[in-house]
DNA sequence: GATGAATGAGCATTCATTCAT
DNA sequence: GATGAATGAATGCTCATTCAT
C-alpha cells in the first residue's frame, strides 16, 4: 500500500471514529506513518481530502452495484439482487458507509457538486423508473419509491448492526425485509 | 423571549446551517444580541450547549408524541396517528429535526448518556411491542419493526422536503405511505 | 463579623491557598457568602484588595511588635523578646505570614509605596542601630544585621513548620536559635 | 542560540519582571522573535514551561555546586567553599535565582514532584549531616542547620543586592558572614 | 516526492468590573 | 449598601498550512 492509499484509509477510519473536526491532519499523518506535510502533497487542503474521500466512496459503491446488476431483464429478482447488493456493501464496508452517512449530515455536503448527488442517474433509480413504466411497480413517483427503498435498507442496516444475529438469522431477516418491501412496492 | 431562549434558538439555527464546528460561540452570541460571555453564563461549554440542545429537542419530540397518543386502545389507527404525529413534528420543526439528524451522525452522540438514547421506553416502541403481543403485527422483533417504522418516516420526510408538493399531494403521499407501511407490518 | 471583615479574611485564605491569579473575585465573594458586586463596594479593584491586605497585615505585625517591646532599656533581653515576638506572630498567624511572603515575591510588590517597605523605621531596625551605636552589637552595617536577623527568623520558621515538634522541643530550638544568633551579632 | 533556548531565556526574564500571570505567552513569543505557536511546539502548556524552567534552574544550581565541591575531606573549608559557591551562583545568576524565589512562593510549587523538592539529597544537606556525625558541627538536627545555612545566604544575598558595595566591601562582608555563620554552627 | 519545524489566524473560555434594580 | 446578570477585552492554545532543506 503506497503512502496515498495509507493516508486515505487512515483518514476514513479516524474521521468516522472522531469526526471531521475531531481528527487533525497531524493525527492522520502520524497514524499513517508519514510526515505532516506529506498529506498536503496529495490533497491541497483538509476539506479537499474530506470531499475526495466522499466522492470516491460513492464511486466504489456505484461500481459495486453496477457490476452486480443483471441489465438484461427486469423483474422482482432484479430488485432483490440490487437490494442484497446494496445491503451487503454497507455491511461489508461499514466504516465507509458510516463515513458517507456522517458526510451526508454535515455541512460539507453543500460543498459537493450537485452532479455527484443527483440520483436520477443512479442504477437503482433507473431500475425503479423502468419498473413503474412497465407497471411492475406501483404508479407512484420514482423519487418516492427510491427514497423508501433506501430507507428500508438503512433501517435494516441499523437493525442488523445493533443486534447480534446468527448467520441464518441475518439471512432470514434480510429476505423477510425484502419481501415486505416488495409487497409494499409492487403494483 | 429571554436571553437564554434566544441563545438556544439562535444556536440551533446556526448549527444546522453551518455545522457544529462551523459555528463559533461568538457568532451565536452576536446573532443573539448578547455578549460573548453571556452564553457561558447559561452553558458551561460549547459542548454542553450542543448536548443540551439535543436532549431538549428529543424531550420536546417525545412530549409532542405522548400528548397525541390515544393510550386506551390499540389498533391500526393508533399506529396511523403516531405515524402522522411523528412526521408532522419533523416537517413542522424541520430545523430541530435536522439538528437531531446532524447530532446523531456526529461524534457528540458518544457523549450522551445511554439512557437518553435507549428506545425501549419510546412510546412507539412500546406500541409496537404491544401490537406484536396482541398479534396485530407480524411476529418479528420489535426492534426491527421499530427501525423500519422510523426509516419509513425518514424516507418520507426526505421525499416531501425535496419535492414541491401541493397540500393535497402531500396528504395523499403520507396516507399512501402509511398504508404501505401498514401492509408491511400487519400480521 | 461584618461583610468587609469576612471578605478580607476569606480573601487572605484563598490567596494563600490558590495564589493571586488562582483566586477569582467571584470565588472570594462566594466563599464569603456575599454577591459578586459587594466586594467592589469595599475595594475598587482586585489589585487594591491585594495591596490593602498586604499593608494591613504589615501594620498588624508592627503593632504587635511595638506592643511587646520594652522601650526603656536595651540589652540582650530586648533582642530576645523581639526575636520571640516576631517568631510567635509568624507561627500564630501562619496564613497571614505566608500571604506576606507570597506578596513579597510577587510583582505586586512594585506597586507598593516605598514608604511602606522602608525598614529604616522598623522597631527592630532602630533597636539594632542603637545596639551598634552602644557597642552592644558588632560594628557592622545595621542593614546587614537586620537582614541576618530576619533571615534567621525565617529559617527557623521554616524548620518549625516542617517538623512535628513537641511544645518543649519547639521552645528549646527557639532558645538555641536565639543564642546562636546572639553569639553571631554581639560584639 | 536556537529557538528553544531563546524562548527559555526570554521567558525567565519576563516572568521575573512581570510575574507568571503578568507575562502572556504571546509576549514571550514576540520578545523571542518567534510565532505564538512555536512556544507550544516546545512546551505543551504555559504551566509546563513554568515548571520546566524551575526544574532546570534547580538542576543548574546543583551541577554548579557539585562541581565546586571538594568531596575528599570535610572541614571548615568545605563549608566555606560551599557557602561561597551558593552565594556566587545566586549573585551571578540573579534573574534565575529570583525566578526560583518567585516560584517557591507561588502555587506552582504544589505542582512539582516532591522528589525535586526533597533536600535530603542536596550536597549541602549531606555535608551538614556528615559534619554533625563527625562532631564538627553542633549536635542539632541537620534540617535545622540546613535551614539556617540557607537563610544566612538568603539574608546576605538581600543585603548585597540592596547596597552598593565595592568589590572589597563585598568580599569582606561575605567573609565576615561566613565566619559568623561558622561560629554559630561549629561545635 | 518527503520532511517537520515554524507559522499565525482563529477559537473557546475566563473573569474583573459595571450597573440597573 | 447589596445584588448578580451582563459585559467584552484578554489569553492560552490549536491546527491547517507552508516551505526551506
Amino acid at each position: 500500500m503506497n503512502k496515498k492509499q495509507t493516508i486515505v484509509s487512515t483518514a476514513i477510519q479516524l474521521f468516522v471514529e472522531f469526526g471531521f473536526h475531531g481528527t487533525t491532519t497531524s493525527k492522520i499523518a502520524q497514524e499513517s506513518g508519514v510526515a505532516n506535510g506529506t498529506l498536503f502533497n496529495y490533497f491541497k487542503t483538509k476539506d479537499e481530502l474530506i470531499v475526495t474521500l466522499y466522492s470516491s466512496i460513492l464511486q466504489e459503491m456505484d461500481d459495486f452495484i453496477i457490476e452486480r446488476m443483471d441489465s438484461n431483464s427486469i423483474s422482482k429478482e432484479s430488485f432483490q439482487s440490487l437490494f442484497y447488493a446494496l445491503l451487503s456493501w454497507n455491511l461489508d464496508n461499514r466504516i465507509r458507509y458510516e463515513y458517507v452517512l456522517q458526510f451526508n449530515h454535515s455541512p460539507y455536503l453543500k460543498g459537493v457538486a450537485p452532479r455527484i448527488l443527483n440520483h436520477q442517474d443512479h442504477p437503482l433509480f433507473i431500475l425503479i423508473q423502468n419498473g413503474i413504466d412497465l407497471v411492475l411497480l406501483k404508479p407512484m413517483p420514482a423519487d418516492f419509491i427510491f427514497s423508501l427503498f433506501n430507507s428500508q435498507i438503512n433501517g435494516l442496516y441499523n437493525y442488523v448492526i445493533s443486534n447480534d444475529l446468527t448467520k441464518e438469522g441475518q439471512v432470514e431477516i434480510v429476505q423477510d425485509s425484502f419481501e415486505m418491501l416488495w409487497k409494499m412496492m409492487k403494483d
